[in-house]
DNA sequence: AAACGCTCCAACCGCACAGGG
DNA sequence: CCCCTGTGCGGTTGGAGCGTT
């Protein structure tokens, strides 16, 4: 036995709202509010909507702080930061958007941002990568699972997020989204508050960055030595000639900012903000389309290796989730990464994926 | 000009959760 | 506790509008 209807479906009217029934709606909540009952509230006004449909639309189009228009670059890069943090979480992110709706949201990215992304990158990847697609050559992709099992195991969300994950980061990168605060949007909603770190040679080949307690982020500064990562110069800068990348070195060590809110960085070394700032750019060019085949040979190549340099350049284990690839990946990084990254792997486990 | 296809968005649906009795 | 009900949320759908053939 299903749950009785809010409503009488037989006796509400569905579909567009005229002028006269948001008119009465909107004059009744200015008025006297909702009265904490959407379910009573639409007999009181005479109107025959079910609740459900008043609120929705109150909210989503009735509401006076409702902002109209296109979304700003900022606006999209936060959507697309939240959205790889937290996955579809509509109301969270649009929480971070004043005037947006969850509804507005959700409809932006699945009718324009998806497309930006994932067709930008598809397009600009899919002749030097395809296996960075999920809609290319599934079977490689998926441990010879076939495509339909494959594509329909796993939740559309988990396989954006991780695609996306996977092309704005690599999880060996120290500026990768979730090291790079340039990406954070201003409220995170896992955590909000800020580290500072000061950053400095420790020795040839890397750098420290360690915390600064701020006046008012001190507390929230862990003890010595948890929010220090190594960081090795190349990756601050690896066009800069003069820096000589260790063969055995690959491995970075991040211990993880447990605290696992938005990061600011300090403006003390230049390099680590250029990098920061790079990979900034590169979650806008995916949205704005900067990158890609239509650059000179040059850009592509640095496309490339975006594609594939947290795989030490190994095209052929660009298989990411498969087994293998996806596991090297895991390993190594730190804990506020991995809530995202456990998420994704209970989808997997859910689908009977083993890593 | 008509047919067709695509995009976008408002609205609906069903589920999960929270809180009160 | 358990049940019931209202609320909130995310996924999906229907159709208007627009562009292309």
């Amino acid at each position: 036995m299903g749950r009785a209807p809010c409503c009488d479906k037989g006796n509400v009217k569905k579909g567009p709202w005229s002028p006269e029934e948001d008119g009465k709606l909107k004059a009744y909540i200015e008025e006297h509010g909702t009265g904490g009952n959407w379910i009573a509230l639409p007999q009181k006004i005479g109107l025959k909507r079910c609740g459900k449909s008043c609120r929705l639309r109150w909210l989503n189009y009735l509401r006076p702080d409702i902002k109209r228009g296109g979304f700003s670059e900022e606006e999209d890069q936060i959507i697309c930061s939240l959205y790889i943090s937290i996955g579809s979480r509509w109301s969270i992110i649009a929480a971070q958007l004043p005037g947006r709706t969850d509804n507005d949201v959700k409809n932006y990215w699945n009718t324009r941002l998806k497309k930006k992304l994932f067709g930008k990158r598809r397009d600009s990847c899919s002749r030097q990568s395809s296996r960075l697609s999920i809609n290319h050559d599934p079977k490689e992709e998926t441990n010879g699972m076939s495509p339909d099992a494959s594509s329909q195991a796993l939740s559309t969300s988990a396989l954006e997020r991780m695609q996306l994950h996977k092309q704005l980061q690599g999880l060996y990168d120290p500026f990768s989204f979730y090291n790079n605060p340039a990406l954070w949007p201003k409220f995170h909603p896992l955590g909000g508050e800020k580290l500072f770190f000061h950053i400095q040679h420790t020795d040839a080949n890397t750098i420290a960055a360690t915390p600064v307690p701020q006046a008012s982020d001190a507390t929230m500064i862990e003890p010595s030595g948890q929010n220090v990562f190594l960081i090795k110069p190349e990756m601050l800068n690896p066009t800069d000639p003069s820096i000589q990348e260790d063969p055995n070195s690959s491995t970075l060590a991040f211990p993880s900012p447990s605290s696992s809110g938005a990061l600011s960085v300090e403006n003390s070394n230049s390099n680590f903000n250029d990098a920061a700032v790079g990979l900034q750019d590169e979650l806008h060019d995916l949205l704005y389309q900067k990158i890609g085949c239509s650059r000179g040979p040059e850009q592509q190549q640095q496309t490339e290796f975006d594609c594939y340099k947290d795989l030490n350049g190994e095209k052929e284990s660009m298989n990411w989730w498969a087994t293998d690839g996806f596991e090297k990946s895991l390993s190594g990084s730190w804990d506020s990464v991995s809530n995202l990254q456990a998420d994704l792997l209970n989808e997997y486990d859910e689908f009977g994926y083993r890593l």
